[in-house]
DNA sequence: GTTCCGCATGAATCGATAG
DNA sequence: ACTATCGATTCATGCGGAA
């Protein structure tokens, strides 16, 4: 097994400043979640919509450098309400990230299970973020098979009754591994996943509020990169995606500007109360 | 009780000739699937994604004029992938109705639990489509409690039918929406809905191909009309939205271009295979 | 009557083949 | 090189017939 000299990898500043002293070609998946527009204001100045593709066309332009061709860049985000409206930047976004050279891929639908409680007389409850995968290449890894799932219980019932003809065709269908499964498969046959992800939102820590819970990145991971593969946040935060990054044995940099927030970063990443694979 | 002279009509032609016909402030929702850029050739020649935008912003100047100015206009839409990209049409067009004068107030989600099926190296299935909900001014009517719970004696009917294992199956795949409704109606209590709906696709009636199943525009008659007002579908296609309104009693003005979805819409609508309450 | 089971079907998408 | 058509893939759903 390759050793590395950093696995686990936490730089403070600016990305702006920090991105540019990474190599090229060296990233295998960029997963994060800006600072959306006014919010955060008092890290990147709260970057007003108008002014948000303007701020962050620099940033995607180093992320595409430090990208390998076969990489992916996932981008977590979704537009607030102003003054009754959804915003546009995020879409004036995608749109100059293609404009400047990515591939916008898919879109996959974040549904939030547990979104946040409210009532008001001209909308519901805001349930859903973007995952927005861009690419360097048509031709990105994908490892569909790292994130199979059970099916839907009425297709489990349907296998566990399976007879004669229809279990002969089934086992056919299925190349590796069939003896040895047996027991297992019965109970749950796995299935490729939709572009919809649903995820309830993590509400139980109270020392930091991570924007996204820990089985986001942890699907994007297995489904975009191995063990050994590099994964970069340039918006690092309280460093969810790290985390998930040392138990699942990715390599990580993290790059996040509050000082605060590296620190609790630092705590989760490199404390050892996770049993760790290092 | 009201009596309209054609509380269901069927308008046969282009709607970019039709809507000039209807009076202005006369409708209080608009609830239309287009045709998707590439699809339906057939009708309105295929309008590839370059003219779009170009070819729906008169039919949307038509469409805020004869809408109520306290009225919605929900729009079914989803972009296809193109050579290994998701199109940019729709996202064009949002900021175009915007531009012209429209307030794109929210964007709900579609989730489709049964997604067409396939594999493919690079994408999986594509499981959710855009309800885009523009209005007129910030002052629009919204009745909330409206899809609390289901009034339509068909849902009655089914939550009524539903026992054993069946029910079992419909509990466990209960999230926000619909979904919810009918798990809560045996006694538990009743909450708002988010902006991400559950619904599957009808697929299983062989003389037609519905764009959307009626529990979709079912769904939002609810939620922004009330039994007399009235809805318009520019692009009534198969006519599941005018079937909606006849049973939920809401006047109806469809708009098609092409003679046999006419023939079929007027068939579905006009037919007394189901209870009405007309 | 219930429950169970088989089967057709759907705003899909890719890659190969053909014009 | 660019467009058009076609086969292969795959899964939740609801209907109708069977047990």
């Amino acid at each position: 097994m390759v050793e590395y000299e950093h696995p686990l990898q936490i730089l403070e500043g600016d990305c702006r400043d920090v991105l540019p002293t990474l190599p090229a070609d060296s990233v295998d998946l960029i997963f994060t979640s800006p600072p959306y527009a006014d919010s955060r204001k008092k890290t990147y100045g709260g970057i007003p919509p108008k002014q948000y593709v303007e701020w962050f066309l620099p940033i995607a332009d180093e992320l595409r450098r430090v990208l390998k061709p076969s990489g992916s860049f996932v981008l977590n985000i979704k537009e607030k309400t102003v003054n009754g409206e959804r915003s546009l930047y995020v879409l004036e976004l995608i749109q100059a990230l293609k404009q400047s050279g990515w591939l916008w891929t898919e879109e996959f639908i974040w549904h939030k299970k547990n979104s946040f409680p409210g009532k008001w007389p001209n909308r519901f409850r805001d349930a859903w973020e973007r995952l927005l995968h861009f690419t360097k290449s048509r031709r990105f890894v994908m490892y569909q098979d790292s994130v199979k799932i059970p099916t839907a219980a009425s297709t489990i019932k349907r296998v566990a009754r399976l007879s004669g003809s229809d279990w002969q065709r089934r086992k056919n269908r299925t190349q590796s591994g069939f003896g040895a499964n047996q027991s297992h498969w019965l109970g749950k046959e796995l299935v490729y996943p939709t572009n919809v992800l649903h995820l309830a939102t993590e509400c139980g820590n109270k020392k930091h509020s991570a924007a996204f819970p820990e089985r986001l990145p942890e699907w994007f991971l297995k489904l975009f990169t191995l063990p050994g593969d590099l994964v970069l946040d340039p918006f690092m935060g309280s460093g969810t995606t790290g985390l998930v990054c040392r138990r699942l044995n990715r390599r990580f940099t993290g790059i996040e500007i509050l000082h605060d927030y590296i620190a609790l970063a630092r705590e989760r990443i490199f404390s050892n109360q996770h049993p760790s694979l290092f």
